[in-house]
RNA sequence: GGCAUCGUGGCCGAGUGGCUAGGCACAGCUCUGCAAAAGCUUGUACAGCGGUUCGAAUCCGCUCGAUGCCUCCA
């Protein structure tokens, strides 16, 4: 199935600012690069919605049918932990703190990021290469761009020379900077005279002799620079120009705007068609960070366990309170916004558990083909998900009315339509219903079945003390019983 | 200080030069033994001040405010 072919796909281009119709470099393929997480301590929140809205647009390209090569990758080395050049690798500094070998801290973060992208219900990358695997291939990059008169060494470190790349090429237009500006806006930075210019940056480190994570080099012992593993890593997958490069909006800069000099310091031309860059997360209306404390961990919210909200939320929960905002706007998360949420997808989950008991009737009073379009529509519009969403909730609508006899469909139409939800909802949104559950359950559904006709019998024998003492008691203990036209139903909270 | 983004009804959040998403909350009604659920209905918002226009929340300018980046962070 190639649906791509009949849709056409806008996509907000970060480098031209313009809304731009996708087309990829091959038809039908799309390479897709996203800086994944630096693996020293426990993912927050605010990564999460990243990966999220970067899992939303695989899947879309996905269900339309693109063979997409995904490539994410783990920053296990080079990333500093204060300024870009002289500060202490950030793995290597838990290491030392938490008297653990760097690849501990690695590989513990790494597994609990696995972890929380699993409940989130992500779909993996195509590949998951490491900073630390690809150590070669960036001191390839660094002698070429040494060679093409873009690097210098110093002392055992290399530096990449801004200045004499701006001169022939243009350094910030990513993020719409002007390395004149720059310079001029410079602030006072200590014991940075090794390189030529503040604004130029570390492609290799020397390794001080203290310093664990090292790897031998034209230069002598040391470390990569935290900008070029992307460029090594992205350029090995997918090529010298691919077509998406993805990341968080404060990548942009510098991260980004090394990469692209980089790349064209290295092969001479973009390395990237289409930037993308999602937007922040915050709470309490501030930027979520590790490093100041305001920050909320995944695990925190599904337990509850946290100063923020009043309870816990589901996995789920917080993925559709996530695609309710465009991936490119700032979205504050609170408690209330929250609740809200849960209700919403409560709603949508319950229209969806409902359709297959749907009555068909041999008219329809939905146009589904309209409304199916729509939503493509939608998530054609630069993947706009929370339009999509408004989307299925006017078929939620329409379920319900159906449900109680004030609307009709055919049979042909229910199955388009129950096709078009589950695609939207579990494929491309990435929802999962809470009711697929296990084996276990299914014994708890069936007690609660019993009850329900139990307090069926009590009803007709206007026995309503026994009715409502079901009910009470059941709802005490989270299950919520619904009186519709066709008999009773529950909903376990 | 520089660069950038943004300011939408009680809350969260889309969007377009005129036809004004969606969710949650609130109110009324229908249904119901009662309730819940579900359905229907109502709520006309776009920071402020100017300007362009037949018409702007949507374009331009200014003011105020918020956030991000400029130093590690998705």
């Amino acid at each position: 199935m190639q649906a791509f072919k009949n849709q056409t796909l806008k996509i907000y281009n970060s480098l031209s600012g313009k809304k731009e119709v996708f087309k990829p470099i091959n038809e039908g393929h799309i390479g897709m690069y996203v800086c994944g997480p630096t693996v020293y301590s426990n993912v927050h929140l605010g990564n999460c919605r990243t990966f999220m809205s970067f899992d939303m647009i695989f899947r879309y390209f996905k269900h339309l049918g693109f063979k997409v090569r995904y490539v994410r990758n783990i920053t296990d080395a080079g990333h500093l932990v204060d300024d870009a050049d002289d500060g202490e690798d950030k793995i290597a500094k838990k290491a030392r703190l938490e008297q653990l070998e760097p690849m501990e801290v690695v590989q513990r973060y790494t597994v609990d990021f696995h972890n929380i992208l699993e409940k989130f219900n992500f779909l993996p990358p195509s590949i998951e290469p490491t900073a630390t695997g690809h150590i070669i291939e960036q001191i390839e990059i660094i002698k070429t761009i040494i060679n093409n008169g873009f690097a210098y060494e110093v002392n055992g470190s290399v530096y990449f020379d801004v200045t004499t790349f701006n001169e022939k090429k243009e350094y910030g237009k990513l993020s719409g900077r002007k390395l004149e500006d720059m310079i001029a806006n410079t602030r006072e930075l200590a014991a940075q005279s090794e390189k030529r210019n503040p604004q130029d940056f570390a492609l290799w480190k020397k390794a001080e002799p203290e310093h664990i994570m090292r790897w031998p080099s034209p230069w002598g012992d040391g470390f990569p620079g935290w900008h070029l593993e992307c460029t090594a890593m992205s350029t090995k997958y997918l090529g010298e120009t691919f077509d998406i490069h993805g990341g968080g909006m404060d990548l942009k800069f510098p991260h980004h705007e090394c990469e692209i000099a980089q790349a064209e310091a290295c092969n001479g031309h973009s390395p990237v068609n289409y930037w993308l860059h999602a937007n922040m997360l915050t709470l309490n209306g501030k930027k979520m960070a590790k490093s100041t404390g305001n920050s909320i961990l995944p695990n925190e919210i599904f337990t509850g366990e946290n100063t923020f909200l009043s309870k816990a939320f589901s996995p789920s929960v917080v993925r559709f309170f996530m695609m309710q905002a465009h991936y490119t706007s700032i979205l504050d998360i609170s408690n209330d916004a929250l609740l809200a949420s849960e209700k919403g997808f409560n709603k949508l989950m319950e229209a969806i558990d409902s359709l297959n008991k749907l009555p068909v009737k041999n008219n329809s009073t939905f146009n589904i083909e309209q409304w199916r379009q729509q939503c493509y529509d939608a998530m054609n519009d630069d993947f706009n998900s929370p339009i999509l969403i408004a989307k299925l909730f006017e078929a939620v609508k329409q379920i319900n009315l159906i449900k109680e006899e004030k609307g009709s469909i055919t049979q042909e139409n229910k199955t388009i339509l129950t096709e078009t939800l589950n695609s939207f909802v579990f494929d491309v949104l990435g929802l999962e219903d809470k009711n697929t559950t296990d084996n276990s359950s299914n014994k708890i559904d069936g007690v609660v079945e019993l009850l329900i006709e139990l307090r069926k019998e009590a009803r007709e024998n206007k026995d309503f003390a026994t009715s409502d003492k079901i009910r009470n008691q059941l709802a005490e203990m989270g299950i919520e019983l619904k009186d519709g036209k066709e008999g009773t139903t529950f909903n376990i909270l």
